[in-house]
DNA sequence: TTAAGTTACCCTCATATCGAGATGAACTCA
DNA sequence: TGAGTTCATCTCGATATGAGGGTAACTTAA
């Protein structure tokens, strides 16, 4: 449904007026992870205003609605997540590093109270990047970086107890653990595990990739059996890297992104067993 | 983030003024489904004012911001859905009928014109709930019924074609394919099936929920092996229903949720093989 | 009452997939 | 040069799955 159904649209505009209604700001948020020394980072900004002044937040910022009219100035919700990452960061947008990111809209987080100040409603994005450039703070961001998920101390997946992910300002923390148990999960059915490489890359990298969203590592043997396996999963360039691996071994072949949509049958995490109930 | 970062909290409730920003309304939709007869049905209302006045619509409505000081009256989003439930269909809310159904969130539509009057950020959320009483209109609600969605000529899972959608309010038809495809995904990996069905049940009525949203037919005497064996997924009563069949065949035995969240391992779709790319 | 048809529940069997381990060759580093 | 590491492939047993069969319990129609 919408907003007051008894009027039609004219009649609607003409009367329309901001103090009828609540306010609420809407405003997207994103988690944006990538590969860096083999590590999972996500990107985070430092707040330069009150509240959570000083505090690591993730990069975010107000939907632009473009007024009772929807004239110019109206973005999409995945528009104005890539702007927003564009502006904390100094990332160039679409055509630049960003073009090769994958996102996807994670969740909506609205609970009352969730913003000391106002009604706020955070339409959370997720973004698997290859990996990126330092960012640059900018716009409303004073310090912006990639962090390591490792060092936030976040409570694992599922785990909500309190106390335990207290270092990132407003809901985030939570936002930031519903986004890592979305990568998780998306790495077992679908090939976006090479949204975080290159375009060409090796099998070995690809399990890197796996292992460190899952922080678990997997069997080498199997895990290069099962990757050629799943039909449209990779496709392999002919070609060979140009090295070894850093402590020796032979040069990996190469590969680049297949056209599967769905990995069938699926990657499995091993971890899985201990989640079910 | 925020709005306006450069203002502490105090600081800006003492500046507050809702037409600094850029009105939007957020609101809440429900696709809330349902087994009868066999056939999976979907609730829909039907609407008693332009625009779009007398189509079939999801129910929903505002989200209560509560104002700049979010007190009484503020409600979470959740608890929107359900209020909306309620309020358009005569249902009970928590404690009656409504108690007992899934909620989940299912996303968020925020498309610049998916309504006409102005810009309005809907939050969806599904619905899994046991066979339900015929609603009452209420509400905005000109009228209220559960739909087969077999009647509503939508196009296929993935197949976002326009033309072939055209006969619900607003972004509905793709909302409710949205609800429809993460419904089919669920019952895959997780015991929700049994959300559909009472408190006690016969594995043959399970494996109708699951002929019913996946539209195919499954083979009984796997299913049946394949639902015993997943831990956790059902647990026996000990007791026997008190009538075969409708068309014969031994009295099957009785069963309860079980408490596992994941089913492991999963109960596949058969036709998911043509989706994966 | 009987016969025909339907169905729950259990079973077998061939195939597919998976975890674990082993092997040999290629490569790096000391 | 030698030791250690890694890629790529293979084997083997355990498990899961799809397809089909069989028996007994039950309904409906004759």
């Amino acid at each position: 449904m919408s907003p007051d159904p008894r009027r039609d649209e004219s009649e609607f505009l003409a009367n329309y007026d901001p103090r009828d209604y609540d306010p609420v700001a809407v405003t997207v948020d994103v988690v944006a992870l990538t590969i860096r020394d083999g590590a999972l980072h996500v990107l985070l900004v430092r707040r330069g205003a009150a509240p959570y002044e000083g505090m690591w937040a993730l990069p975010g910022g107000f939907v632009q609605a473009g007024g009772p009219l929807q004239g110019t100035g109206a973005e999409d919700l995945p528009d104005a997540a890539v702007r927003e990452l564009a502006e904390e960061t100094g990332l160039s947008a679409k055509g630049g590093v960003l073009g090769r990111v994958h996102l996807e809209q994670l969740g909506t987080y609205g609970s009352p109270g969730r913003d000391p100040r106002m009604r706020v409603i955070s339409v959370a994005h997720l973004a698997f990047a290859p990996e990126l450039p330092d960012p640059e703070a900018g716009g409303d961001a004073a310090d912006a970086a990639w962090v390591p998920v490792d060092a936030l101390g976040l409570a694992e997946s599922g785990d909500q107890r309190p106390g335990t992910t207290r270092r990132l300002a407003f809901d985030h923390a939570r936002i930031l653990s519903d986004g890592l148990e979305r990568a998780r999960g998306k790495l077992e059915y679908t090939p976006l595990a090479t949204a975080f490489c290159g375009g060409e890359f090796t099998i070995p990298e690809l399990r890197s990739v796996y292992e460190a969203v899952w922080g678990e590592e997997l069997h080498a043997g199997n895990f290069h059996r099962k990757v050629l396996s799943v039909p449209g999963f990779v496709e392999s360039t002919g070609a060979t890297s140009d090295r070894g691996g850093r402590r020796g071994g032979p040069r990996p072949r190469l590969y680049r992104a297949g056209d599967a949509r769905l990995l069938h049958p699926a990657l499995l995490r091993p971890s899985r067993e201990e989640e079910i109930r």
